[in-house]
DNA sequence: CTGAAAGCGCTTACAG
DNA sequence: CTGAAAGCGCTTACAG
């Protein structure tokens, strides 16, 4: 069935050595005009292509790079899986898919090691530290996309990139206090990653130099259901939240879509919404919603450029963050309304251009 | 740096040959429990796994089965993606990722193909026939996914997954003209693509049966941008369609949001809007759109089901339709107004709960 | 059940 | 520049 025809046999026709033929295919290699002539000649006729496999096997390079995920609903990771293969492929590298899938992890990335890939990428925020060390175990460049190494992992070999997600929550921290918030709420993603952990104490910190705190606080586990489930516990109660800032756009959706269609409230009037990530539904005309920028290309390149530091040896482990910025669109109030924020405070009208309906 | 074990060392720990070792390892290969139990123990003060590549070399089967995917924006596709490579990953397959960029598509399936996949599954309806037809031909089995072969090229090797989107097109047809609809637009995809083709036809047929036909139509090519801006070509002049069927869901949002946010009209009470493939976006809240439902589950399951009697040549080359049904939520108006359809008929209210806001 | 040996398709010193 | 040869790490008849 696999009939694709092998360097012998391109070497038989072309009546030169199997040594010919590899190198005639080796970039660099020293052949002949000639030779390399009659061997493409007679490889046209035959179909062939080099067999990845066995290259690999001699050379000890694969050129394959895992990449390691977990939840697709969130439009962010399809963007990553999208600009990193191409960005990969690019760069002449071949990317092995794998979904985790909380449960069979451990089996899994066992048979992604037999495949000898070259580096691995994890960028899934959900997934298990305990994965993540096996795969540093394994002696193969592991870089960490969009989450930190956890603290007692910190190795040399342990490198991530990410956003400065401390950052980006004190932006949204200041953001919300000028515009005169003070019920406000925090939807939490993972307790555990590294993502809402950065994000949330860079809020909180932001929120106490400005001399204000979190009014109220819920986790949405960076599921879309949870964080419904969770903005209806917020809201709760006679006294609600005027501000909520969701770990991530996902939940700030979510969220959004529970504070207009289920609790009748208007955004921003009522309740001004942020987001993180700038996924491409924020900028959708139904949500407009302010968020932190996550720059993609730049993580993606940064990744690249990692993973051939530590493949070739080149430089000394280190890890890279990437500066954030946010995105005014339309979910956040302009100016305080007195019977919301108990403010009297009235500012200029601010209306976004987008905004009108 | 790449220290992992070679099976000759776990043998020469073990003190058996290097056959006993590649025989622990492989299912049903007859080793004593004597043997067994000296070679795991030596492979596990190793750390030893066996190369797959080595393996595959020589059982000229990689287990790997190439992905390719064009535009991942539309939720589809990474629903595609995660539910595809979570069944093959339980098969024991694995999945090469290649997203396909227009341009250099043709030097990155050649490479696909040196790494000797055993099967690739074409899922994007945007790719070149031209590549699929390289796919084919390289006798590798190519199972096309949500497009159906161009009729010239509908060889024993050429099998596809879709849904009957034929069927689908009908579907919203009649439910458009049930509803009092009588100026119907149409929303298309990619002129060329079968999905596109092959609803509109559905589509077309449906309203002729009924005595209608397409009032207006444009082309969005399966594009977010290129969709608002056909929105806007159809809803131009002084008589406006009162129902539009976008040609998938991606872009029946961005239908929605063009109208409601830049028109000014309401959904669906000035124009009901069906979309097509049922991405989660369509169970939104600000959305809430009436489409048709591709099975994703499905379509997944006889991929793996074709792609398995391919690889095994236990079965004859066939094709998979899977059927589609309407889903109904609040997009589309309960009865028909007055106005807008100049149609006097009065139903009784049928008010999807879901419509409340 | 077990080991020695051939061979999967390649790359790469090594001589010439 | 070129070819013969060794070897990458495995599997699998073949004898025993």
């Amino acid at each position: 069935m696999r009939t694709s025809a092998t360097a012998q046999e391109v070497a038989r026709l072309a009546r030169v050595s199997q040594s010919a033929v590899s190198r005639t295919f080796t970039p660099g290699a020293s052949v002949s005009d000639a030779t390399r002539e009659r061997v493409v000649a007679a490889a046209k006729t035959l179909g062939y292509r080099p067999n990845a496999l066995a290259r690999s096997l001699i050379t000890r390079r694969s050129h394959i790079v895992a990449l390691v995920m977990g939840y697709l609903q969130n439009q962010f990771y399809p963007l990553v899986i999208q600009q990193l293969s191409q960005l990969l492929q690019r760069e002449g590298y071949h990317v092995l898919m794998f979904i985790s899938d909380e449960n069979e992890t451990d089996g899994a990335l066992a048979e992604i090691l037999q495949y000898q890939v070259d580096a691995i990428v994890i960028a899934s925020a959900m997934l298990s530290q305990d994965l993540a060390q096996q795969c540093v175990d394994s002696g193969v460049p592991v870089v960490l996309f969009n989450r930190l190494p956890d603290v007692d992992t910190t190795r040399p070999h342990t490198i991530s990139v990410s956003s400065d997600n401390h950052e980006g929550g004190r932006l949204v921290a200041q953001h919300l206090v000028e515009r005169g918030h003070r019920r406000i709420a925090f939807l939490a993603g993972l307790e555990n990653s590294s993502t809402n952990v950065e994000r949330e104490r860079g809020f909180v910190e932001g929120l106490r130099d400005a001399g204000h705190s979190v009014w109220k606080r819920a986790v949405g586990h960076y599921s879309f259901e949870r964080a419904q489930a969770a903005t209806l516990e917020l809201f709760e109660g006679t006294e609600r939240p005027d501000a909520l800032f969701a770990a991530n756009d996902h939940m700030a959706i979510a969220a959004m879509d529970v504070l207009r269609h289920q609790l009748g409230l208007r955004v921003p009037q009522d309740v001004s919404v942020v987001g993180f990530d700038d996924v491409p539904q924020a900028a959708w005309g139904s949500y407009q919603l302010t968020t932190v920028v996550q720059d993609v290309p730049a993580m993606v390149e940064a990744t690249v450029t990692l993973l051939k530091e530590r493949m070739d040896n080149t430089a000394p482990a280190r890890s890279i963050v990437i500066g954030c910025r946010l995105m005014e669109r339309g979910s956040v109030r302009a100016a305080p309304s007195a019977s919301s924020a108990r403010a009297s405070v009235r500012r200029k009208a601010n209306v976004s251009p987008a905004t009108r309906s």
